[in-house]
DNA sequence: CCAGACGTTGTT
DNA sequence: GTCTGG
DNA sequence: CCAGACGTTGTT
DNA sequence: GTCTGG
């Protein structure tokens, strides 16, 4: 499988499945998580952290993005970033640019796919847990992620004010193991992603319904159609 | 001490 | 579990 | 993030 | 306006 490769994965703990170009809050995500250093496995993630501690999984909905200059403090996020990192890997993100448009009293929203100009796919920095139900000890363990932001880089700066950190594959080993627990190491990687490596475009306002899905959801739109 | 939250983004 | 607010 | 709902009683 | 669901 080719993600695998891709991250040099040992073992596949998730059966494939079709890529989501939506992904929701909720959905199911690939994460590269060591359990053991060095060990690397594809897991299958709930987006929307899910912490050891909760007494049901609702909490996770609004756990969905973990600011890299809180992480260490947060009570959420605490434990997940000194011992459960992981990476989220991804085509692209979505981000909605305000476009004001003449004669228009609102803005338009316009939705914009940002991805790897060299085609690899992006290495979100997230943070993961595993939780299970203190009601129900025999029930199933539920894995969930969440993914870290920063502030923008140069070339996002003008679409939004927050992005994900993208780690680039030098960092991967050092942000993966567990036994890493040295803030100074850990810290420097988490700072917006260089511009050069990103490109972004318009795409179809499809996009912002959650039900819509495929691949066409990231082709890019022609300028004419950019003021719909 | 106990109770209650535990989060982010964007918009007004 | 752990932090904050009262 | 956007889209879409915005409610209760009583029954299973 | 504000919350929930995806």
């Amino acid at each position: 499988m080719l993600l695998a490769e891709r991250f040099d994965v040992d073992e596949i703990a998730t059966e494939a499945h079709q890529p989501d170009y939506n992904v929701a809050p909720r959905a199911s995500v690939y994460g590269i998580v060591e359990r053991m250093p060095g060990a690397r496995v594809l897991e299958s993630l709930r987006w929307g952290l899910v912490p050891s501690w909760a007494k049901d999984t609702k909490i996770g909905d609004r756990m969905i993005n973990a600011r890299a200059e809180t992480l260490a403090e947060k009570p959420a996020y605490k434990h997940a970033f000194a011992r459960r990192r992981c990476i989220l890997p991804a085509d692209g993100f979505y981000e909605w640019r305000l476009q004001p448009r003449q004669g228009a009293r609102k803005a338009h929203k316009q939705p914009m796919f940002i991805h790897r100009r060299d085609g690899d796919p992006l290495a979100f920095a997230g943070l993961w847990e595993t939780w299970c139900d203190p009601s129900d000890a025999d029930g199933p363990w539920v894995a969930s992620c969440v993914i870290v932001t920063t502030r923008p880089n140069e070339m996002l700066e003008p679409i939004h004010d927050r992005m994900p950190v993208v780690l680039g594959e030098d960092a991967w080993s050092t942000w993966l193991d567990p036994e890493n627990h040295d803030l100074c190491r850990l810290a420097p990687l988490l700072v917006p992603a260089p511009s050069e490596w990103l490109e972004a475009y318009p795409v179809s306002t499809r996009v912002n319904k959650a039900s819509s899905n495929g691949p066409d959801l990231v082709d890019p739109i022609e300028p004419e159609t950019l003021f719909q």
